[in-house]
RNA sequence: GGGCGGUUGGCUCAGGGGUAGAGCGCUUCCUUGACACGGAAGAGGUCACUGGUUCAAAUCCAGUACUGCCCACCA
């Protein structure tokens, strides 16, 4: 290798990616090759991600979706699509309010101390200085995202966006004031919506209270999980239905612990079977309460304050103490006054804040609200039309069931870090009036005066990244890009958003744009560790890719991940995957180091004459042509699991465990024949790099630059396209079967004969069938080459039969031998016959089975039995050559 | 309580009416000029259970049992 030339080809023995890595990540970048402009020649792909939270790190879930994402809009863009991938962030009010106020907390201030304005500095500073670390950690996952049109939902333009959202739903009357039960989270002292809340089972006690009659006519029991809230109750409702209530509706309860009085009435909301029937209804801290008073004109008394403690209402007792301490106190108190019956352990299923991990207070308080009925349907029809499509289709039954029963939307937050609330009120003569205005000028004009102010909450995060896709294209202006890029093609992300924002996104798509916001809604599935266990930070059980990147490569990160992402089961993930993705890597680059040394100049890498090919290159370019379609039809269908497992296969088993070692004949000689080899090894790798690409960009890269190629960077070369299969290639797969059944047999025999694979040993075959013999006839260099054969020749009669030392195996169509001369062990030789012989003897029995059962014969199809015939006629045979072995090597 | 997945070799998973597949692990052999992060040859499974449909079921249907996820206001 002392060749200047080829020298420089030289790769190191071992695949190192970080330097790699940074290397072509920069050059991509500072070459533009991420950039999108929307172009009338090309057709276009977009992809707006996910946007993750100014808080957030690089975590499993983000890892693989951005890997399914990135590798779609690189296969698109290598087939010429105008491919924009659109990267931001999201503002995550809660989450972000939440860092910021414990970073706070570091220096002993709470939000209060500092007042509203100085917090958003802070959370600004934030976001300026964590807020885009993700970004470089997507760089680090290599993903080709178009960097000059980052997007964060405080964006002036996008706040623009959301104005007009707002503006155009208030106006319409779709949003709306509303005085509700709603989830109360204490510790953020906020609303959150439902689907901000999980249910989780916790033990707690049913608690049994007597409530006495006002006439003194005895007492009616009520059980509550909640005892605190009976300071709130305003009545006890039984069922009409029930017969032991029946006589007692409309009498009055003289509510314990306060100097109220409360009348039991009729209502389906009880149910006879539960506990004794009647129930307490405390409208301002339950729902259903809530409902039920508003069926009954009762009184909401809230004792229950936005802090957790208890409010005045609750009565000189009790007021000030925390609700839990609370409940302990109200039933130290009814057990005072003898009015407590028991209280059983009881399985509470809790709502908790998904945020703050509080157990969730259900509070009446007044909050803005979107009714999203009439916004629900054209997104149900969006879906049912097959407009929009999931993927696994499962989803979208989950997606159709909640858009049914969807329930109107609190968008406003108690919080300060957020898009603020765009209404402004006034108050004359005791009654308020509000109206929208983005500024207090507007404020002005619309409400006629200039003592107004502006709502002091702020909106639910999803209000804004309901916009997504439309907004960070330019919407509510029509620019180019929202008319070339929208609706965007592929919507990918975990399955616990599907409502929160992706059902939003459609709902705001269609009734903003008037189209869907994208085409295919994938839902890729959750990253669990290896014991199935959901990863958190609280099971300290998460794997960081960023680590994964650091000791493997990004290649090796995103290839683990998207091998293991099919559309059924979870991922079971453990850095194993990862360490094995990274030798699939090394094996790749030792591959082109191989396929580099014996490179020469002259080889330009393009395909010989189809009259030149050898057998093995007609049949790796088949493989070749079979494995592209199989990837092509995976990436159509995001079976990212089967494009992987069909490159996997093509690379190690077809390209490299058989055709490089069938090139190697070749290699070695000189003239026209080593060539071709040198031409369709480059050919063949250089191809192999381009539709690996999408999937592994780095290391593809690094390569494909030293081997002969077309164009500046792999990223934009073209995607390899399948041809249609033709009887030539049948042919060669044919032949090639039989070749590499011939040389496994005869390694097969030789292992089980321990015969040093050094040694070198005649073999020959036997065939009636033309087409195996001659195929076995033209490729015996090939075989006696990977079997380490001296050589192969054609009998006319089995060895054996002649008293020589051979040694015999059937193949298909065909008997095998190899001659081993006075080494051969007989006892070793019969133990390899009969394992041989039990085997067929189970095949000729089910085949048997089968073909004597005259049902089968009758009733399956013609082709089925015939089949089953000649299958069983080979067995016979087979067995019947062996018997004649087994018996000579018996003598 | 409803809905949806899963149950296939020791592990992680594909497959899917007609001879059970892969990777890892395991056993034996091999440092041969791409790679020991490698190569070759093996062992290993009545495809959770019970019924049904069928000539034929791991595969289709029904039910059961586990298991996971999503949804749900039973106090």
């Amino acid at each position: 290798m002392a060749d200047m030339d080829i020298g420089k080809r030289e790769l190191a023995k071992n695949y190192e990616p970080a330097a790699v890595e940074e290397k072509w990540y920069k050059v991509w970048k500072e070459s533009g090759v991420f950039h999108a402009e929307p172009d009338p020649a090309k057709k276009p792909y977009c992809i707006t991600i996910p946007p993750p939270n100014i808080t957030g790190s690089l975590h499993m879930g983000h890892a693989l979706n951005n890997s399914i994402l990135d590798c779609m809009t690189r296969w698109h863009r290598m087939r010429g699509f105008a491919a924009l991938c659109l990267p931001g962030t999201d503002h995550a009010g809660i989450a972000t309010q939440n860092v910021v106020e414990r970073d706070l907390a570091k220096e002993g201030l709470t939000r209060h101390d500092i007042g509203r304005e100085k917090f958003i500095e802070r959370c600004w500073k934030w976001r300026e200085e964590y807020g885009t670390r993700i970004y470089h950690q997507f760089e680090k996952l290599g993903c080709s995202y178009d960097w000059d049109r980052v997007r964060f939902t405080m964006d002036d333009s996008y706040v623009d966006a959301i104005m007009e959202e707002f503006k155009s739903w208030y106006e319409r009357g779709l949003i709306y004031r509303g005085t509700r039960v709603v989830n109360w989270d204490v510790r953020y002292q906020s609303a959150v919506s439902d689907i901000e809340v999980n249910t989780e089972p916790r033990m707690g006690k049913l608690t049994h209270f007597r409530y006495p009659f006002a006439d003194g006519s005895g007492y009616i029991t009520i059980a509550t999980t909640r005892p605190e809230t009976m300071l709130g109750d305003t009545a006890v409702a039984a069922n009409p239905n029930d017969e032991r209530y029946q006589p007692l509706f409309g009498k009055m309860i003289k509510l314990p612990l306060t100097d109220r009085e409360i009348p039991l009435i009729a209502d389906d909301y009880a149910k006879p079977e539960f506990g004794s029937g009647a129930v307490k209804v405390t409208p301002a801290h339950d729902l259903d309460d809530f409902e039920c008073g508003q069926r009954h004109n009762l009184p909401q008394i809230i004792v229950i304050g936005k802090d957790g403690c208890m409010t005045e209402a609750a009565g000189t007792g009790f007021v000030g103490l925390d609700r839990f301490e609370a409940r302990k106190k109200v039933v130290a108190a009814m057990e005072a006054l003898g009015l407590f019956e028991k209280a059983e352990d009881y399985l509470i299923q809790t709502p908790i804040s998904d945020r703050s991990g509080e157990v969730i207070e259900p509070l009446l308080s007044e909050q803005w609200f979107v009714d999203m009925k009439p916004l629900a349907q054209p997104a149900i029809d969006a879906v049912k039309d097959g407009r929009i499509k999931f993927i696994p289709d499962r989803y979208q039954c989950i997606y159709l069931y909640w858009m049914e029963n969807i329930r109107d939307w609190c968008i406003s937050r108690q919080l300060w870090w957020g898009h603020r609330i765009p209404i402004w009120w006034s108050e004359e003569g005791g009654s308020k009036r509000h109206a929208f205005a983005r500024s207090k000028e507007e404020a002005i004009a619309a409400l006629g005066t200039e003592n107004c102010w502006q709502d002091e909450d702020v909106l639910d995060t999803w209000f804004s990244s309901a916009l997504w896709p439309q907004a960070t294209l330019g919407w509510p202006e029509k620019t180019a890009d929202l008319s070339y890029f929208y609706p965007t093609n592929l919507l990918s992300t975990a399955q616990e958003i599907l409502y929160l924002w992706v059902a939003r996104m459609i709902m705001t798509g269609l009734d903003f744009v008037g189209d869907i916001p994208f085409h295919d809604v994938y839902v890729h599935a959750t990253v669990l560790d290896e014991h199935g266990q959901r990863m958190s930070k609280s099971k300290g059980n998460g794997i960081d890719p960023l680590s994964l990147i650091a000791k493997f490569g990004a290649d090796a990160t995103r290839f683990s991940l998207l091998q293991q992402a099919g559309k059924n089961q979870d991922i079971k993930y453990s850095e194993q995957r990862t360490e094995l993705a990274g030798q699939f890597c090394n094996k790749l680059w030792n591959a082109a180091r191989f396929v580099l040394m014996h490179l020469e100049d002259t080889v330009t890498g393009s395909l010989p004459e189809e009259s030149k090919l050898t057998l093995a290159d007609r049949w790796i370019l088949h493989r070749f042509n079979i494995t592209i379609s199989a990837i092509s039809a995976s990436f159509q269908t995001y079976d990212m699991d089967d494009a992987c497992r069909a490159l996997y296969q093509f690379f190690w088993n077809d390209l490299c465990d058989w055709y490089v070692e069938m090139a190697k004949v070749p290699l070695r000689a000189e003239g026209e024949e080593k060539q071709t080899a040198q031409n369709v090894l480059a050919w063949v790798l250089e191809s192999t790099l381009r539709m690996m690409h999408p999937m592994m960009p780095f290391i593809t890269e690094e390569i494909w630059q030293t081997l002969p190629h077309q164009g500046e960077t792999i990223s934009l070369a073209s995607y390899p396209e399948a041809r249609p299969i033709t009887p030539a290639d049948e042919a060669a797969e044919a032949a090639m079967t039989t070749a590499i059944e011939a040389t496994r047999a005869f390694r097969n025999m030789r292992a089980e004969l321990t015969i040093a694979p050094g040694i070198k040993l005649k073999a020959a075959f036997l065939s009636a069938d033309d087409q195996v013999s001659s195929s076995l006839q033209a490729n015996s260099g090939l075989i006696a080459s990977l079997a380490r054969l001296s050589s192969l020749e054609i009998r006319t009669s089995t060895p054996a039969d002649e008293g020589e030392k051979w040694v015999g195996t059937p193949i298909v169509g065909a008997e095998l031998f190899l001659e081993i001369g006075e080494t051969l062990d007989v006892g070793k030789e019969l133990e390899r016959i009969d394992k041989e012989l039990t085997a067929i003897a189970k095949q000729i029995e089910r085949s048997h089975g089968m073909l004597n059962n005259p049902n089968f014969v009758k009733r399956a199809s013609p082709e089925k039995v015939q089949e089953e015939r000649n299958r069983l006629g080979e067995w016979i045979e087979k067995k019947s050559r062996l018997d004649e072995q087994r018996k000579s090597f018996e003598k």
